[in-house]
RNA sequence: GCCCUCAUGGUCAAGCGGUCAAGACAUCGCCCUCUCACGGCGGUAACAAGGGUUCGAUUCCCUUUGGGGGUACCA
């Protein structure tokens, strides 16, 4: 292992969303594929955030998914706590220590200043900024405060003139006005930091080498810089991402049921088909293969193939992924995933692994399997029209004359396997001297009322047994007649 | 408003000064076929616009347009 060192550092909000899931995974696959480590760390600073149970989630997520990290809160290697909310004194102490740098002053302004402040601003149509008020405070009047108890936050200075630059491993060179900077608080006054100060004392503390987040930060990134600075800390190297949004533009929400891992996941869709599928999202391997495992990932994955212009997710193309992964699995794999959808669907005693090797090829996301497989429990209702099919030359009247002849032949049938149906019925279909679709197209009609099916007349015919089998043809036989 | 950033088919995306501008999903057609699907074959479809630079721009620069982000005691 060498000295590289990436972190997926997520707030706790309760879920996982997919721009996240995929930030972890970039940091994961960054690390991994040069030999570095992988390291999760909470960034709880937010009191007014907080949501129950919200952790769970996040080490569910990475389990499941298969992002281990080599350090992280249950995996202490001597840079704990890797909680944020565990480390308030450790801020205060580089806060305090900033303000003696020169980097930092106490700010004593009350959230009424601040919002009146705007307020009057915005009414005049400029844009906020801090006034640098307490700035201008003497030692004595912020030591008066301080001993009297006054509560205060730490904000950061920034230089007024002059440009602030550094490269970013997918944007490039990037270029910001610091008189664009304002003066940031660092810590606040409830005594813990704002992210803006905790990621940079944390990264360096934890030898974080490089920093994989959301483009959102590209404009602050000099502040922090500015930070490291000021120490006398090394920068890392920063790997900023573009967002995932949905068509149009539009941003994946937790209300579309479209946003977060555990949407997709309750859903049906396979870990390994959403890691896959969000891994090419802003980032292409440059060949033409576009299924890899997770371990393939680790190989073959360089940021050179980050991209930096927004993805769209495309939720139909990632159906299409999923639906290689199912096709991928075992058979016995896949029986045992579909297995909790039958026992919801289904009540009838059938062959169900038949059914699994019928729906393999045709599912896309595990989900949908009822929707496959409702004819099994019930006859559906149908319009007899559909016994009406061009190709199949198949007309109403034809279907009943078929469906009447066929009686005879399926009660004839003594041993119900498959293959001795299928022959049974092609014998029937040469006898008449049609084409097969004139007797299997009513005939899979009237055994399940729908437009398609998984599998044919013969299948579906089997799967349902000689007596379903027999007792349907004969109520579609009267359905027909009474509808003509 | 100001600042940053992005721009190849409907979507993902290759390309990194000279290509008939890959590939995938979707879509359309054909084949296979007891429906549908799978599989196979083929088609339609793109460099946002305008200026430069250059012998030559999808590729480099500028402007415009459009999208995204930032401008919090949120991250």
């Amino acid at each position: 292992m060498n000295n590289i060192k990436s972190r997926f550092a997520p707030s706790p909000t309760g879920y996982m969303h997919i721009g996240n899931l995929r930030t972890a995974l970039y940091s994961y696959l960054i690390a991994k594929s040069q030999g570095g480590s992988f390291m999760l760390r909470i960034e709880d600073t937010d009191q007014n955030r907080y949501v129950e149970g919200a952790m769970d989630v996040i080490y569910r997520t990475l389990k499941i998914c298969g992002l281990e990290y080599d350090e992280g809160p249950d995996k202490d290697l001597g840079n704990g706590p890797y909680i944020q909310s565990q480390r308030k004194d450790l801020y205060v102490k580089y806060a305090k220590k900033l303000v003696e740098l020169g980097h930092a002053y106490y700010c004593f302004c009350s959230k009424e200043r601040l919002d009146n402040l705007r307020a009057e601003l915005e009414g005049k149509g400029l844009p906020y900024e801090y006034d640098g008020c307490c700035k201008k405070l003497t030692p004595e009047e912020i030591q008066a405060k301080l001993d009297a108890g006054e509560p205060y936050v730490i904000r950061q200075i920034m230089p007024r003139e002059g440009v602030s630059e550094y490269e970013d491993a997918v944007y490039g060179h990037i270029s910001i006005n610091n008189n664009t900077l304002e003066e940031q608080i660092l810590l606040k006054s409830d005594g813990l930091p704002t992210y803006n100060f905790a990621n940079v004392i944390d990264d360096h503390l934890m030898g974080v080498t490089h920093v994989v987040r959301g483009n959102e930060y590209i404009t602050s990134t000099p502040k922090y810089n500015l930070l490291y600075e000021a120490f006398g800390w090394e920068a890392p190297c920063y790997i900023h991402l573009p967002h995932i949004t949905k068509e149009g533009g539009k941003k994946l929400s937790k209300r579309d049921g479209d946003a977060s891992f555990e949407d997709f996941y309750s859903k049906g869709y396979l870990t390994e088909a959403i890691i896959n599928y969000v891994a090419l999202l802003g980032w292409s391997p440059g060949g033409e293969r576009e299924i890899f495992s997770l371990k393939e990932l680790e190989e073959v994955f360089s940021i050179k193939g980050i991209n930096n212009s927004p993805a769209v997710f495309d939720i139909t193309k990632f159906r299409w992924m999923n639906s290689e992964y199912i096709k991928m699995m075992k058979p016995e794999d896949f029986h045992a995933a579909a297995l909790p959808y039958y026992e919801k669907a289904l009540t009838r005693k059938v062959d169900l692994v038949r059914v699994s090797s019928l729906l393999q090829s045709r599912v896309e996301v595990l989900s949908e399997i009822p929707d496959y497989i409702d004819f099994l429990e019930n006859t559906l209702e149908y319009d007899v029209s559909m016994y009406v099919h061009k190709k199949m030359k198949t007309t109403v009247e034809g279907s009943l004359e078929t469906l009447t002849g066929l009686i005879p032949v399926l009660e004839s049938i003594t041993d119900w396997q498959e293959d001795i149906i299928h022959q049974t019925l092609m014998g029937h279909v040469a006898q008449l001297g049609v084409k097969n679709g004139v007797v299997l197209w009513p005939l899979r009609t009237a055994l399940s009322g729908k437009m398609s099916t998984p599998g044919g007349a013969t299948e579906i015919a089997y799967i349902l047994g000689k007596d379903e089998t027999i007792n349907r043809v004969t109520t579609a036989i009267e359905f027909i007649k009474s509808q003509i």
